[in-house]
DNA sequence: TAGGATAGCTACCCATGAGTATGGTCGAGG
DNA sequence: CCTCGACCATACTCATGGGTAGCTATCCTA
């Protein structure tokens, strides 16, 4: 009567990039952590293709080849699933603001350093719970608890902006305004990135990072590329309009 | 047996700002087109306070002060709903490409001022429509046209920083990241903006546009905020520790 | 004033999906 | 060998919410 995992071990089913611990069905490892974890991970990675609400509690269970009460056995509701990728997620960031107090470079060195990590995190297969978790989604209290997280990001940032503007390495501006613009940025990367890009998240974090810091108007003693290659096409009625 | 719209008038309800054209319940106004664009502000007002899948066309329809079946007398379908959201948000962005292709001054204008359109485009109220709406919530048909209707613009946006970057108006950079830092911060407005804000999405978007174009790291000749003041705090240990 | 068209409501259907009751299986310790 | 407990599946419950059937009321027109 032993008819259950019945089935060969079926090395097909190429979309499973990660090996289930519940593969092993000889030896079963009975490692309450690790499951938890792959569960966690699992559902992270099936919000991410889906999103939230698009994502049921039996597609994670079948993505781990097991049934939606053996996902109970592990945690104790969905909302409770997404709240811990997001702290698995911003767990990332905090710890990139703990490394960074220790440097002695300028504040804008300082910021640089998070936002490169913020940028990664939000590429992570956690990026996607950690930016988009709704508060509309979730009970209260959790609401009220992922607010304070990321208010204290927010706040991290904004300090690391005022501290640059007073040591000069930053231009003077809008602390709280240009917090949201830099962090909108990294977090709407969440929005597009998929993991078979060319590009990684620190690739991607590194690109924006230079625009945040050159900004788009060119430096004084930059050469334009149009001085550098022959190409010029409207460049000249628009320059010649601008002309006084 | 004229029980039926029995309650008074009841003034009371204050978190509706916008009067719904059914309280004029005396002399009906048969205008069908005012209705269903009544509906389809509704259904942005609700998709923005709650999110999509927490708002139920009884939600919109209570908020209107009518039942579902009127709201599907004007819509056929939920998905739809959002969709028309979503295309009315867009439409404001599509204007001010086409506004600013007559502007003869550099790229670089243009693209501040496409981009100040899109920021105030984004605190509307179809901001969290436009920006929100996931392919994964809507059919593979309307998947596909919103897709095509963004990638529209994100190559509109793409296309003015390489022309700003050929008449020098902009400093060499990789347009297709540049774009996404842009967009994304703008885009990300919808997830913190509130209209009783103190801010307005002008303001906001002006904020931005000053962010992007002169970026964090200070210009030559800027007077760093700590020269003006006396404040210094950690700048001197900062400073120092970046000294050769 | 009859009759069609418009517009809205009551009362339903039913698919989905979160969460659970219950019982079976396997390994470990006595 | 035997039982206990950890682990997991089958097979449910039940609330929610998208969408519909069909009736009713009002207005316009002939």
């Amino acid at each position: 009567m032993n008819s259950r995992r019945a089935s060969p071990p079926a090395a097909g089913k190429q979309p499973l990039p990660v090996a289930s611990p519940w593969r092993v069905s000889r030896e079963r490892l009975r490692d309450r952590a690790v499951k938890r974890e792959a569960v966690i991970r699992a559902a992270a990675r099936e919000f991410n293709r889906k999103g939230y609400h698009n994502t049921s509690l039996d597609d994670i269970a079948a993505r781990l080849e097991v049934t939606k009460p053996t996902v109970y056995y592990y945690v104790t509701s969905k909302e409770q699933l997404l709240f811990q990728c997001f702290v698995a997620g911003v767990e990332q960031i905090r710890a990139a603001f703990r490394d960074v107090r220790r440097l002695e470079v300028p504040a804008r060195e300082r910021l640089n350093a998070v936002l490169r990590h913020y940028g990664e995190a939000v590429a992570s297969e956690f990026g996607w719970c950690m930016v988009r978790a709704e508060d509309q989604d979730l009970s209260p209290a959790m609401s009220r608890h992922i607010k304070a997280l990321k208010s204290e990001i927010d706040h991290g940032i904004r300090r690391l902006i005022r501290e640059g503007v007073q040591d000069g390495s930053i231009q003077p501006c809008d602390p709280k305004m240009t917090a949201f613009a830099l962090a909108g940025a990294l977090n709407w990367i969440a929005h597009w990135y998929r993991e078979d890009q060319s590009l990684t998240g620190a690739q991607i974090a590194e690109a924006f990072v230079a625009v945040f810091e050159g900004g788009l108007r060119p430096r004084a003693g930059a050469v334009p590329l149009a001085a550098r290659r022959g190409t010029r096409r409207r460049a000249r009625r628009a320059v010649q309009a601008v002309a006084p």
